[in-house]
Parts: structure tokens; C-alpha cells; sequence
DNA sequence: GTGCCTGTTCAGTAAACAGTAAACATTTTG
DNA sequence: CAAAATGTTTACTGTTTACTGAACAGGCAC
């Protein structure tokens, strides 16, 4: 099995901004930054940007938000709010998953999509 | 039922560390840091501390650190990284757990345990 | 060869963040 | 009543974050 290699944002950024034919002037323009912080951050020179710029970048190259998102070191904005909404049992849950592999990881999102529709609770 | 009294960081904070019988500027002490920022704090004139100094106020108080981190409108530090582990299958995960009770993370948590031990995957 | 693209570099900055020091008024203790 | 301890207010401060503007070098088009 082939290793993934650990590219940096930057590096992948560059790779489908030039793959999709933007020039890095007009990229910038459809992000909404300087083309100047955009070079930098091609060059890994400064972070990331900020998680809402990163989702615009990843919406225009039709990249994964989350990948690109957590590849900045950064969470999608829904995420601290799930969290926070259920502030033991959640943060619990997410060490109870630790290390399983995606197919598990699945498993358990079918099993609570299926809690779901079961109904919040019993409804009496 | 009753409705859980919105409480917010600073009303908590100060009311345990009354009935535990700290000074202001003995816990500012104990926490480090000043009893200036720690009397704002209890009033709610500025932002809870960072994550880690919530963290120390828990503990000195014998309180939940994941409660406390999230009422301070923090994340408890593990956290982010455990997400940008699998960044595309914990965020699927959490999306779908979204309005569930407490016993149905629980269970949850009891599957992912049980997925744990089985080993990461069948290892041949 | 001068215009016009390309990306790059340097220097700087506005706003937010996470606090602190000093002085103060009030209550408690000896 | 004097001393000590309580919490509060005002006015800052240093640091980090997330960027921007101006100027510049190199290639390509005509």
C-alpha cells in the first residue's frame, strides 16, 4: 500500500489552482484576498487562512471542505457547535473513536442515522 | 421537567469558587493569574480565559473540564487533533450525531469501545 | 522593445486576544 | 479605630493573527 504523501496546504493549493488554469491574480480575486497573501500562502510562507476562506478555496477547486479545512489546521465552523451542544457526551464519544478506521467510523455513523429516524427518544 | 438555568462562564465560576471557600486573589493565585482579570472574568466584562487556564479552574474546583471548556465557548484541546485524524469521517460522524440524546451517544461511545477491542481491524 | 501577463518580496498594519498594574472603595478582623 | 483582606475599576500593554500595498523580476506576445 502506497504511503499518502503528507502534502502541505500550500503545496496541494498550488497543484489545483494551477490544475484548474487559475492564474493566481485571478484566484485570489474569486477568493476575495490579495493576490500577494495568496502567493504566500502557496509558499507555506505564512497559515493558512481562516476557515471560511479555505471552504471558498475548496468550493472553487472542488476539493473536500473538511480535508482542505483540517489541512490548515483549522475545524469546519459546524463542528464546535455539535460539540458543544452535548459538551460531555460528545467530547466522550470522540475518544471512545479515536484510531478506528474509516469503515468503522462509517458503522458508527449508520448506526446514529438510524437512531435518528427511530425518533430524539421514544416519543411516549 | 426543569429547564437547566442558562448560566453563563463567569455566574459559574464565581459561585463555585465561593462555595469552596477561595478569595478572588487566592484562586487568581492558584489558577495564574491576576486577580484584576480573574474579578472581569466572574462578571462576564470579557472573554473567558484560554482553554488551559479553564482547564486548571475545573480542576481546582472539582468540576467538569469538558463543561467548563465548552461554556467558556472553547474546545478542550484534544479535540481538534482527534477530528483532523480521520477529517473526513469523524466530521460525517459528528454531523450525524447531531440532536441525539445522551443515551444514544452513550451507546454510541459502548459501540466504538467494543469496535476498540476487536482490534483496529481484523489483523489477519 | 515596450506592454502585459506571470508570481514574488518586503515592509507594514488594523483588529482581536489575553491579559496586567495601580489605585480605589468596602467589609472584616483584632 | 487601625490593619488587613475583600472585590472593582480604569487604563493600559504586549502578542498574535490575518492579512494588504507597492514595487519588482522574469517570460511571451506582437
Amino acid at each position: 500500500m502506497a504511503k499518502k504523501k503528507a502534502k502541505t496546504f500550500g503545496q496541494f493549493l498550488r497543484e489545483k489552482r494551477v490544475e484548474k488554469g487559475f492564474s493566481l491574480r485571478k484566484f485570489a480575486e474569486l477568493v476575495g484576498i490579495s493576490p500577494t497573501y495568496l502567493s504566500q500562502v502557496e509558499q507555506d510562507n505564512v497559515d493558512p487562512p481562516t476557515a471560511d476562506r479555505v471552504k471558498r478555496m475548496a468550493e472553487l477547486l472542488g476539493e473536500s471542505v473538511d480535508e482542505w479545512t483540517a489541512l490548515a489546521g483549522r475545524l469546519t465552523e459546524d463542528l464546535p457547535e455539535i460539540i458543544r451542544e452535548a459538551p460531555t457526551a460528545v467530547p466522550d464519544l470522540l475518544r471512545a473513536v479515536r484510531g478506528l478506521t474509516t469503515d468503522q467510523l462509517r458503522r458508527l455513523r449508520e448506526d446514529a442515522e438510524r437512531m435518528q429516524k427511530e425518533g430524539t427518544d421514544e416519543e411516549k
